[in-house]
DNA sequence: GCGTCGATCTAC
DNA sequence: TAGATCGACGCG
């Protein structure tokens, strides 16, 4: 990965649907002190789009777990599932439209399970905005993939209306690398 | 306070 | 195919 610029935050400010797919083919830095930066390439991820949908935390409405959703975006939305996983999410949208993408999978990384284990994400970074800073955040180096979309993985409990929207997003080149 | 279940992963 | 492992949420 050659010349890269940091992603400005109003990039996430839009709407999740939009975002979600431009987010596939960027980098997410990390940086873990010590001088170690690492940077992997974004290949899957998925749209979750506020209250109205039901495979999205925010249907739950606004409370201590969800806050973060109705913020403006180019937050950090994360939270541990199964006692285990930090899942790592971008907060998108504007303020009071909760929405975020959640990072499903970077480079030869899938599964967001193991996204938030190599990421070294854990619950304090919660609220974080990407940027230098925080040593969580996004880049652009001008590659560009071709996206396909299919329904999100494991959200059957929304009912098939949701459960059936295609928002998951797969960068093509690593598709057959996923197993459905 | 207590029971249920989850945007998952691994090992048996 | 079941077990790990715990916080959020709903009920009362």
């Amino acid at each position: 990965m050659g010349n890269s610029a940091i992603v400005d935050l109003s990039f996430f400010r839009r709407d999740v649907l939009r975002v979600a797919p431009e987010l596939v083919g960027k980098i997410i830095a990390r940086d873990f002190g010590s001088g170690l930066v690492k940077r992997y390439r974004i290949t899957e991820v998925e749209a979750y789009r506020g209250e109205e949908d039901l495979a999205c935390h925010a249907s739950k409405g606004r409370t201590a777990r969800t806050e973060v959703m109705y913020h403006h975006g180019g937050k950090v939305y994360v939270y541990l599932i199964y006692g285990m996983y930090w899942m790592l999410n971008i907060v998108t949208g504007e303020e009071g439209c909760p929405s975020a993408v959640l990072i499903r999978g970077i480079e030869e990384v899938v599964g967001p399970g193991k996204v938030g284990r190599e990421l070294g994400i854990d619950r304090s970074f919660y609220g974080r905005l990407l940027e230098p800073e925080s040593l969580l955040w996004i880049e652009e180096d001008g590659c560009r993939c071709e996206v396909v979309s299919t329904p999100r993985i494991g959200v059957a409990y929304a009912g098939p209306f949701w459960a059936n929207k295609p928002w998951r997003f797969v960068d093509k080149d690593h598709f057959t690398k996923f197993k459905s």
